[in-house]
DNA sequence: TAATAAATGGGGGTAATTACCCATTTTATC
DNA sequence: GATAAAATGGGTAATTACCCCCATTTATTA
């Protein structure tokens, strides 16, 4: 780590949106708030590429990061940060609510989760902490995590599966791009809503997305 | 309007991100960003509900809105805030990028609608002018509406169906909803897979949450 | 090595969707 | 009142989805 003991730690915030990158570096930079002599904004990112680009040339203590952004989203800037800056903190700060998305952050070794529903009091309270060391996920996502059915764990073929139905792929389309017998695809598409517990398509649609197995994007391409 | 000349305005902010809410009150009461004095915020809101409920106390000069919350969002308040107070400009502040609505919120008379997505600076620089009266949407959606496939008009019927089919009902259950024949209900679903231009329900669900037709959240009650 | 799970493929059957054809009645609109 | 659109209902057929049953091969794991 750059800074030690009471120097002023410095940050990079990445966000899609500048009245929330304002925000966070009105809070960050303001004394007492997080850190007795606040804490410096060296960059902010507007997307997953900006955010890598911007990690790489600060190497910052902290990266404060929204993982909903266009180009190159979530786990992927994860590793590359990870690789390009290991001291760097990386505390995820979203609007997703997702379980198996919000797990997924969880096991990639965030060093900080929070919400962006509800107020920023535990974000501002636990950064010191997270800052010299220490792991924080906010309490609503613990809740959250805890009272959810966990998401099943599917099979590579039933994730492709599921990614080919829901971009609108009929039974036989989708064995044809497997290139294995229909009666193979659909045998993978009933484990995948028995697993789901879904009986339609529909169904199956709501679940993938509520669960953040699918992107919104990803549809009708 | 309560305030003339140079007196300053006072406005409601309602996001259901505080982060948001902080970042405007901040940027609308510093001196001289938007007007000479700053606009003071009277009031905060976390959904629609509350955000009814402010309005009607303090009548500010101006509200500005996140059109996405919990608990009554979008049409419904901006009617009941039109009928509680008149002279409260409406400025609407939103991530939302589906023409249905974007297009639904112009209709709906809104004084101002202006994007998360890139800079503020066109929502700042246009506020005054709102205050006093004008009407602005953001150029950037003025571009989108343009370029985007009009949405198709749906009959009643046919939005009801629509509604039932992304909930998960089958053809036989929306029949005995509506009272009327399976093959009605099957007419109407017919029609509307035409009207978008698709073929299967996946894109039919794809296609409206694309339009923002329907809600994330509508489905699987 | 034995057990387990994943992936493969098939038979058979019911239910549902999708796609055409046709018609009448009601309602709004000019 | 005429015209158009919406809403109603029916017939028929092909396709697809959905739900059981069954088996073999391969890879992983205990």
């Amino acid at each position: 780590m750059k800074n030690g003991g009471n120097t002023q730690f410095c940050a990079v915030i990445a966000d899609d949106h500048e009245i929330v990158r304002a925000g966070l570096q009105s809070a960050l930079e303001r004394p007492g708030l997080v850190e007795e002599h606040g804490i410096a904004v060296v960059g902010q990112a507007v997307n997953g590429l900006e955010t890598i680009e911007k990690v790489k040339l600060h190497r910052p203590d902290l990266l404060l990061l929204d993982i909903s952004m266009p180009l190159a989203s979530g786990a992927e800037v994860l590793l590359d940060i990870r690789r390009w800056s290991r001291d760097t903190k990386i505390v995820v700060f979203t609007a997703i609510t997702a379980p198996g998305l919000l797990g997924g952050l969880i096991e990639s070794q965030v060093d900080g989760l929070f919400s962006k529903s509800g107020g920023n009091d535990e974000l501002y309270s636990k950064l010191p902490l997270i800052l010299r060391g220490g792991r924080h996920v906010a309490k609503v996502f613990v809740d959250l995590l805890r009272d959810a059915t966990p998401a099943p764990d599917l099979t590579q073929r039933e994730r492709q599966t599921l990614t080919m139905i829901v971009s609108g792929k009929t039974n036989a389309e989708i064995a044809a791009l497997m290139g294995v017998s229909p009666k193979t695809a659909e045998k993978h598409r009933a484990s995948l809503m028995r697993k789901l517990g879904v009986r339609s398509v529909v169904e199956l649609m709501s679940r993938a997305l509520q669960d953040g197995l699918i992107e919104q994007h990803n549809h009708l391409k």
